[in-house]
DNA sequence: AGATATAAATGTCGTACGTAATCTAAATTA
DNA sequence: TAATTTAGATTACGTACGACATTTATATCT
């Protein structure tokens, strides 16, 4: 049965943000397309009506996550008097670390998104690239215009932390990787040159 | 046809190697067991006799493939006049971000391994436990024991910076990352404190 | 030589992605 | 408004492949 155009729109939206959360929980191979459309309210037959391919969804749910994400980051820095100070508490947490669906999209699919294709890659190096502006506008001396090697760095680390953090099942071991993250993120930042 | 037991023992073992490889490469639902077992020049019919599972298999790849990476960072080290700068090169080098099947598996593997199950997920703890030592003696002051917190930091900036340099399809972007990295982990085992 | 262990072949059953036919209601046109 | 066209959604299907089990033949070991 056929749906009203801005009924279609919002199917398809839905199916995205379902899909965004299920492919971080999943991994890009680990759901189908039943279950991604299921996610969404919907059966599998109506897919192709709105996507190319499954390589073409994933794509659109990474945009749509790392956007998000980029979203969150703004959100806490501009809602806190230490703007640095919110974002390390918002993702080097114990928080973060259980949000394997909603968290960032880079600690849930980073070695999965490797192998993908360019199509699916390119929305994750933009989300990259705009946690590294918002990064440099957290730190006291602005760096040299397009530098960024502070703010790639304190990015790894926090991406790696995290990563390594899900994989501990020492409760211990996972939490003082992520407090060390958060104490060699603020050094770097007050660092000069 | 049945072979000897100690051509069943090789064969079990070039299972596992090839496993160890082939996962990083494809992640752990990017590769079937039949592919598996071809990687080492078998059928899959002789699988179930070698492994209780695909699950037990990804255990014993994921411990040898960490044991591999523990090996190779003391290698390095062990045979250069300047160890941390030896682990520095190695690791956060183009060549090893190209080495997916052959490089560290918390690059290939890290935010597939953090959905695993516990028997995949415990080597890897045993891995980062392993190079978090590694790191330790390569640092100028040791730190109190059992602590750590440079040595996981550290970890942590070269596995995320790693993992974001691959998925990157900017060259310069990409290279910059790895030296970025480069530079605060010297800048971390230098600190004091 | 006989018992056994093992690799290979084959089978099962579920699910993967993608396609096609069908249905229904919205959109379009007259 | 009524007739026609179009398009979103559903069910069903096809082919391939997923993990895992069973059977078979044969080479090794007692």
């Amino acid at each position: 049965m056929r749906v009203s155009r801005a009924q279609a729109e919002a199917n398809r939206e839905a199916v995205i943000n379902a899909a965004s959360r299920l492919f971080r929980e999943h991994g890009f191979d680990g759901i189908g397309l039943k279950d991604l459309m299921k996610g969404a309210g919907l059966t599998q037959g109506g897919f192709y009506k709105q996507f190319e391919s499954k390589d073409d969804l994933a794509a659109q749910a990474s945009r749509r996550a790392m956007e998000h994400a980029t979203l969150r980051w703004s959100a806490a820095a501009a809602a806190s008097p230490d703007p640095l100070e919110a974002v390390i508490d918002l993702y080097l947490s114990p928080g973060h670390r259980e949000m394997k669906g909603e968290g960032c999209p880079l600690v849930a699919l980073g070695s999965d998104a490797a192998r993908q294709s360019e199509e699916v890659r390119e929305p994750f190096q933009d989300g990259i690239a705009a946690h590294l502006e918002i990064l440099d506008q957290l730190m006291p001396a602005a760096e040299g215009p397009g530098d960024h090697h502070k703010a790639m760095a304190m990015l790894s680390l926090m991406v790696g932390a995290v990563t390594i953090s899900r994989i501990l099942k020492d409760e211990e071991m996972s939490l003082r990787f992520l407090s060390a993250a958060a104490g060699e993120v603020r050094r770097i930042a007050a660092s000069r040159e």
